[in-house]
DNA sequence: CATGAATGATACGGAGCCGAAACGGTTCCG
DNA sequence: CGGAACCGTTTCGGCTCCGTATCATTCATG
């Protein structure tokens, strides 16, 4: 059986994550940078710019900058593919891997809090 | 009983709804913006300045320019209150409501089709 | 090889948001 | 009254992001 979430609950659900992470001092992420993030990380590699750009409806700069603001805060890398070396691939870092697991803990836990 | 998700299931949740919105051409807000709208239209008014700052953890000035931003795109409205002339209500829009609306049926439809 | 296609990065001008500080209007209170 | 406190707004300089266009490198093809 899928998961039920009525609207008001999934509204409720978005305002309590999104208060928890306006009001903590985590490194703060656009929603575009959010959502190239938990594609790297969700979806199954290897993920390549135009790949990302693509996967998104966005254009490259859109990702290489991204890629420049996260991988300075090291949450994502960069590696030349060897193969056909005009291609980047971009791969997990562990703080990478330890922020996505936190984020989708304060999910569950806004999860649980929800009225019924 | 409680809303139950696995991290899994909440980061793709997130993902799914993330790409949505970043795909959809829709007015785009900042995590701050919508944290902010949300907390209008779920929380019991009376809505102001301070207390929203205060909710979000974040300076006056952010809100104000929150409010000027989602004023110019008609979703939310300002009134100054007469009771005490100091402060400003912040009320809801039509047009806020649907976006709100809209919104909490799309992370719906996307928690729907969650894998379990 | 030479040429064209494809990839990711970069340059540029413009727009929006940021925090800190200062400002004008309103109310409270001695 | 008159000053202090409170409220929302504005200003300022700085930073980041945006879209478009262009670039260098690498590969595929004839």
């Amino acid at each position: 059986m899928a998961i039920q979430l009525r609207p008001s609950q999934a509204l409720r659900l978005w305002q309590q994550t999104s208060l928890a992470e306006v009001r903590g001092q985590r490194p703060d992420l656009t929603e575009r940078q959010m959502a190239i993030l938990l594609t790297i990380y969700l979806d199954p590699p290897p993920h390549t710019v135009r790949g990302l750009a693509d996967r998104l409806g966005v254009t490259k700069p859109v990702i290489t900058r991204a890629l420049d603001t996260m991988g300075a805060m090291k949450l994502v890398s960069r590696h030349r593919d060897e193969r056909d070396r005009r291609n980047v691939l971009i791969k997990r870092t562990v703080e990478g891997a330890l922020f996505v697991e936190r984020f989708g803990d304060v999910v569950v836990a806004k999860a649980q809090e929800l009225p019924l």
